[in-house]
RNA sequence: GGAGAAGUGGCCGAGUUGGUUUAAGGCGUCGGUCUCGAAAACUGAUAUAUGGGAAACCGUAUCGAGGGUUCAAAUCCCUCCUUCUCCGCCA
């Protein structure tokens, strides 16, 4: 959410930042809404300040055991309704300016570069050469299915399409893959922290899922609970409506769940394989970071989670995201592409962006500075995708024979080095 | 799922016949006096949000949350949430 104040002292910046995202905000409703509700509570400030001395004027003269002047409780009575009547204006005004104001956007950083869609984006480096191999490399799934590591079918018939069943070395290796980035980040000072998978409404507002992305959430309508769509939202919200010592700052967290999204919208894109599911593992990284470091704080991040690709030995590319492109909640965001060698393309495998104050004042997470209350920063970003990083494991390490080979870091925790086929 | 109890400032804790409560008192924290220094003692300060003001300061709201009754609500009424205890069910 932004800050209002932002909106009444420099409403063209907002505007400009609403058109890079091509987003035509109408904000002089805003701005409307905002001198009313402005002259209600001065209205009403006087007559409570009215109201407040004749309350007391009466309880005065009641402990004197004096009598009420008549018509004193009758004027005081008018106050009343007048001020119930003002506040119930009130009350309607403001609700209108927090619904539109929770709709609003980030304001992009600076540094973003301005540009409608993808074709914008701006790649900043590339990590890694992508192997080149003596065969046609084939796809994630063809790989996985002939190894018997991966269930597609089995999966549809259970569930629908968009969700996979893994078997086998498959498990194996989706479990080394999560304990081995829990480990490496928690080496890197991220604390780790397993979280629930269902959230009510006030955390994903917090976040900034809802109201406006609220079609690509699977929602439990008996318990008005969502299931969460990233570990970032439960992980986040830990600390809402808390004040945290400065000194305590950076905290950084690092957090394994199944993601669940309804990818409403989606419709045809990715569909076979690990890369577009209803649920999907992630490991996510979340820091709640003193203003002032924020942007160093998002190399970091882009850093810590690229580290892990580059353990892999995955190949990437990191890309700056345009004005166009960025989430709704973030000022600025990288992506990290991993290299699919099936149809050699970059994919995302991990967004990391920095929120600034947006989903602190959402959430009304703050610091103690100088004795002063100030919102922190917040950032996230995934430390990778464990789906992803799978299906890149097995297109960019297969092997002409169809098996796969176990990237040296996993093999500690897979305990073999080499997925055959079985048939 | 059923029954009962509770929720007051950073913390503990008074206040429930509605009106000197502008929330007592204590602890903690910060400052001052005293001291070579510290402790003790004494003394002052010590919530958040928001509006006005250059500032001092002033106004308004907030006693789990939201409604209601009333001239006036921490106090009375309703709904919800959370925590605790007991019973039932259960990995």
């Amino acid at each position: 959410m932004l800050d209002i104040k932002i909106i009444r002292k420099d409403i063209e910046k907002v505007k400009c930042a609403m058109l890079s995202r091509n987003q035509d905000v109408d904000l002089s409703k805003l701005v409307s809404l905002d001198m009313e509700r402005k002259i209600l509570v001065s209205q009403i400030e006087q007559l409570r300040v009215k109201r407040n001395k004749w309350s007391e004027e009466v309880g005065k003269l009641k402990r004197e055991n004096k009598d009420i002047p008549r018509g004193f409780i009758a004027g005081a009575s008018a106050l009343k309704d007048k001020i119930q009547e003002q506040d119930k204006r009130l009350l309607i005004v403001e609700n209108q300016i927090e619904d539109f104001l929770v709709r609003i956007p980030n304001i992009p950083d600076e540094s973003v570069p301005i540009g409608k869609d993808a074709s914008d984006n701006r790649v900043v480096k590339f990590v890694g050469e992508p192997k080149k191999f003596s065969f046609k490399p084939k796809y994630h799934w063809e790989i996985g299915e002939k190894l018997d590591i991966l269930d597609f079918n089995m999966a549809s018939e259970i569930s629908g399409s968009r969700f996979a069943i893994l078997k086998n070395e498959g498990c194996d290796l989706e479990r080394s893959i999560i304990s081995f980035f829990l480990d490496t980040h928690k080496k890197k000072g991220y604390k780790e922290i397993i979280v629930p998978y269902l959230v009510n409404r006030v955390s994903m507002r917090g976040t900034g899922q809802l109201p406006n992305l609220e079609e690509d959430l699977f929602k439990c309508a008996n318990d008005d609970l969502y299931l969460i769509p990233t570990a970032e939202v439960p992980v986040t919200n830990i600390y809402r409506d808390c004040v945290l010592e400065e000194s305590s700052l950076p905290q950084k967290y690092v957090s394994y769940s199944a993601c669940f999204r309804r990818e409403a919208g989606s419709y045809g894109k990715d569909t076979k394989g690990l890369i577009r599911n209803h649920q999907f593992d992630k490991v996510e990284l979340v820091k709640f970071v003193n203003p002032e470091t924020s942007d160093e704080e998002l190399e970091f991040l882009v850093l810590d989670a690229g580290n892990v690709l580059e353990l892999l030995k995955l190949p990437y590319r990191l890309v700056l995201l345009s004005t166009g492109e960025i989430g709704f909640s973030s000022s600025k965001t990288y992506d990290l592409e991993v290299w699919f060698a099936g149809d050699g393309m970059y994919r995302e495998i991990s967004s990391c962006s920095n929120f600034k104050d947006f989903q602190a004042r959402r959430m009304n997470i703050k610091y103690l500075k100088n004795k002063r209350r100030e919102l922190v920063h917040t950032l996230n970003g995934s430390g990778v995708a464990v789906g992803r990083t799978f299906a890149a494991i097995l297109e960019n390490y297969q092997q002409e024979d169809g098996s796969v080979t176990v990237p040296e870091v996993l093999r500690k925790y897979t305990g073999f080095d080499v997925i055959n086929s079985r048939r």
